[in-house]
DNA sequence: GCCCTCAAACTAGCGGTGTAAGTTTTCATC
DNA sequence: GATGAAAACTTACACCGCTAGTTTGAGGGC
């Protein structure tokens, strides 16, 4: 086939066949002539389009990214939008589990989570923060949010009572955990982001000055 | 060359150098070819003795998982055990960086990982914390820790000042992270931490009872 | 309206990958 | 000493990312 009339491909058609491939297969079964079969092509196609394999994962990365809600820190308290956005990020990579392990390898290059570091380390320096605070604390949330998405720790465990039982003694009740997935990620991971906000909220009262009044509960969203 | 008189491989010596390779040259870099070839043999032997590559993986990822200190919950207040636990394992994540994007998708079948999840539950659920709390703190920290060991935050970003001060208008000193990667990534995490545990401290009284109170610094060990 | 250049598909092929199959020789056991 | 497992080997398959060169339609300039 030569040039066709109309272009088979586009760089957001790729991308988003090969979000769903991901999706559906994971990271490792996701190869260019798979992708190009998907997409009614032969595989050196897409080097039209993208100068390695890696760039299309980083485009995949970057839309994933995209979805995440950063425009909490314009108006709400510090610690409404770190939690707003935290759930809001981890719901978008939640939504793309397989994608993570690429993801979080950091944010490079990639547009779209730099404008969400940017949106937070600008919104907590705004908050009276410290540059250097306001650093360490977007990096460990995103430490928490990543691993959350990625690890999935009920994702972990098998649905085998004997496996666990035998030579671990707390664990016997482990293999429900691969039933109760969802509820269990979820709960560790309200628990875990209420504690961090707590923590950092006495940090900066110590630090930087008194706390303003949260507003009521079901704020202005 | 036939079976030799003395075994060239052992899985240990394999699991080894696979390590090693990583550490060296990351995980995509490993081939089977490449670690039979620094052992000193031909690809398809390893198979005599692991099953499949990523059986191999495995067990790289449970050697590094070994080297976590879980004992402290035998020995001290659970948040101090917690504090030193998560230090532990994130040292033994950080010490090998390459392996944790396998590594952290989760305790699967590992003895090591087990074994921790074991500990960690366990002491937890002694310390009067109710069962369905210990699973969510052990995962949460889990989360966090093995976040930070993957991200790397400072890492991600490029030493390359052009790049953020055009779009990103707060990520002005973004660049000089790449250089001051290690203080950032610790310095988050002990951020991180401390947060994390005096919100759990405060759920811990709100919840379950009074603290004990805290050993005097610079404990047992 | 023709020509030139570019773009977007193609085919062929290179070197590398995981691993299955079968072979050979040695070691350990009866 | 025969037997069988073990541990190396060679060969081979299907697939991988990617390069090179080819073909042909599309779009712009004269």
């Amino acid at each position: 086939m030569p040039r066709p009339r109309q272009a088979l491909l586009t760089r957001d058609r790729i991308v988003a066949t090969a979000l769903a491939l991901i999706d559906a297969d994971g990271l490792a079964a996701l190869s260019t002539r798979r992708l190009a079969a998907a997409l009614g092509v032969q595989g050196p196609s897409l080097y039209n389009h993208f100068a390695t394999k890696d760039a299309i994962l980083d485009a995949v990365a970057d839309s994933v990214t995209a979805t995440v809600d950063t425009g909490w820190f314009a108006r709400h308290d510090w610690r409404e939008a770190l939690r707003r956005w935290a759930w809001s990020y981890r719901e978008a990579l939640a939504a793309h589990p397989n994608v993570v392990p690429y993801l979080a390898q950091g944010p490079g290059r990639r547009p779209a989570a730099l404008a969400m570091a940017d949106a937070v380390y600008g919104g907590l320096v705004r908050a009276g923060w410290p540059p250097a605070r306001a650093t360490h604390i977007g990096a460990a949330l995103r430490y928490f949010v990543a691993g959350s998405a990625l690890g999935s720790f009920a994702r972990g465990f098998v649905e085998d009572p004997e496996l666990y039982a035998a030579h671990y003694p707390h664990l016997t009740q482990a293999h429900r955990l691969a039933g109760r997935q969802r509820s269990v990620d979820e709960g560790a991971f309200a628990l875990g982001l209420d504690a961090l906000l707590h923590g950092l909220a006495a940090e900066y009262q110590r630090t930087v000055g008194p706390l303003a009044p949260l507003e009521p509960a079901g704020g202005s969203e």
